[in-house]
DNA sequence: AAAACATTTCGTAATTTTGCGAAATATAAA
DNA sequence: TTTATATTTCGCAAAATTACGAAATGTTTT
């Protein structure tokens, strides 16, 4: 009869960017993509990591799914970007989930842009 | 022939605290954790989560095991609280993590227009 | 049209994760 | 000493993750 409780829309959300975060080679990808401007052939990530093409492909596959980056089709070649909005958003969850401990201002975003009270 | 490239510490530190939360129980409970002189019993969380308690327990174990946490025996009670020198390590780690987009840029796209129509 | 190229998808295998209930451990209370 | 309590460990099963090479897809170049 004790009503088992569910986790919150942010629980679930900071759990998900988490795990799009939690592999050594998707780390490097975003490490990568995050810098301004920047974007990425998978031919030229498969030469700076330890891993096969087709391994490299799922992690893009899986980091596309995330949200967190997104892929300009450039035949021959996709051309791998950050998605800018989905990754603000991660790092305001993220900074605000590291920063609840001592977090003293309020902060509240209204129309993407950052107010504070 | 073509020697591939290891990760550095850094990237590997980072997969691994973003494994830790890559759960929504572990993100719950460290947010749970993290507030300020925040400490729990393994049977308090089990109330608020949807899973077992030999199932929390193994959550709690990874996350001992991750270093984010640490439990203190109170018989016959287990305390876990934070453990603020390894969270406030992977706060620093993660915050520069985030914003490294501020940084300067490192572009593997040379000359776009040129090569691509 | 054929060959070369960039990338993904498929099929498969090994490993890890997640979850549960039952049993074990260890202490406190009766 | 028996019983109750708090928690973990064990054994197991289902599902997800990671990785690879081969084959497939679609686009250029020759």
């Amino acid at each position: 009869m004790t009503n088992k409780p569910q986790f919150t829309p942010e629980v679930l959300k900071l759990a998900n960017v988490a795990k799009a975060l939690s592999h050594p080679v998707r780390i490097f990808i975003l490490q990568k993509l995050s810098k301004m401007n920047s974007c990425c052939y998978s031919g030229d990530l498969v030469d700076e990591l330890p891993i096969g093409r087709s391994t490299l492909s799922q992690h893009l596959k899986e980091l596309k799914y995330s949200g967190l980056i997104q892929g300009e089709i450039n035949p021959p070649y996709i051309k791998y970007c950050i998605n800018r909005k989905n990754w603000e958003e991660a790092k305001l969850l993220f900074t605000s989930f590291l920063n609840e401990d001592n977090a003293e201002e309020i902060s509240c975003v209204i129309n993407d842009t950052i107010r504070y009270k």
